[in-house]
DNA sequence: CTCATTTGCAACCTCCTGGTTGCATATTAT
DNA sequence: ATAATATGCAACCAGGAGGTTGCAAATGAG
């Protein structure tokens, strides 16, 4: 519990930011479009398009997994990677919160002006 | 031209990378609510709702200014930083755009095999 | 004018992230 | 049984991200 980064004082939903932070890298975006536009496919067939190791894309499943937005299982001798799509409608939700909260507020100081 | 076959130079909105990564981060998605409830304000005042130094605040502003999430006017002698809507709702379409992609592949996938 | 406020700039530090390589292990193919 | 394939694990490394401190320059207030 005594982590050192804890500046953290808002009570809003913690789990966004790791998802956005999973989404906020390129190859990460790439393998989401991948696993969209391919289906579920193992670690190989993945690193095949890209041009960075197996290891890095694994890392960055892992990342994708720690965030909830992607999932694996065992097929043989492979392990098959495909994604959470509850997890981005969470993301997608956040962001029209966000934006209605945005929209309540300009209302607030329009008012507030108009006066 | 909607070819869309080729994997690594693809047409991939690489703004959106920037984008997430902007919102990748605690402090940015505090100051995004903050700047959302409280609206336009200083850099002195964002700084007081937290316990980071006002430089860190500031570097986090420019990182969202970068990201095209936040725009900021000198007024007098201080900055005011207001976060750009537009830019939200890029994010959002994006991730719906991911969503519904996501959706014909399943049908296709479905199809496949169902057959 | 003088002083306090607000900001910007630059240097510096620490730690996490993204990436690599090497080796071990499990599973499929011949 | 042996070879090839697919993955996991661990160590390691460079660079960038997040944070701090110190100082200088505008701008507003008394």
């Amino acid at each position: 519990m005594s982590s050192r980064r804890r500046p953290n004082s808002g009570a809003k939903p913690k789990v966004s930011v790791s998802l956005f932070a999973a989404l906020g890298d390129p190859i990460r975006l790439w393998l989401v479009s991948r696993l969209c536009d391919n289906g579920p496919q193992s670690i190989t067939r993945l690193t095949a398009g890209s041009r960075i190791t197996r290891q890095a894309i694994t890392k960055h499943l892992r990342v994708m997994e720690e965030a909830g937005l992607a999932r694996s299982r065992r097929r043989g001798r492979e392990t098959v990677w495909q994604l959470d799509r509850q997890r981005l409608e969470d993301a997608r939700r956040h962001l029209d919160l966000i934006s209605k909260q945005w929209d309540a507020a300009l209302g607030r100081l329009r008012k507030f002006v108009e006066d």
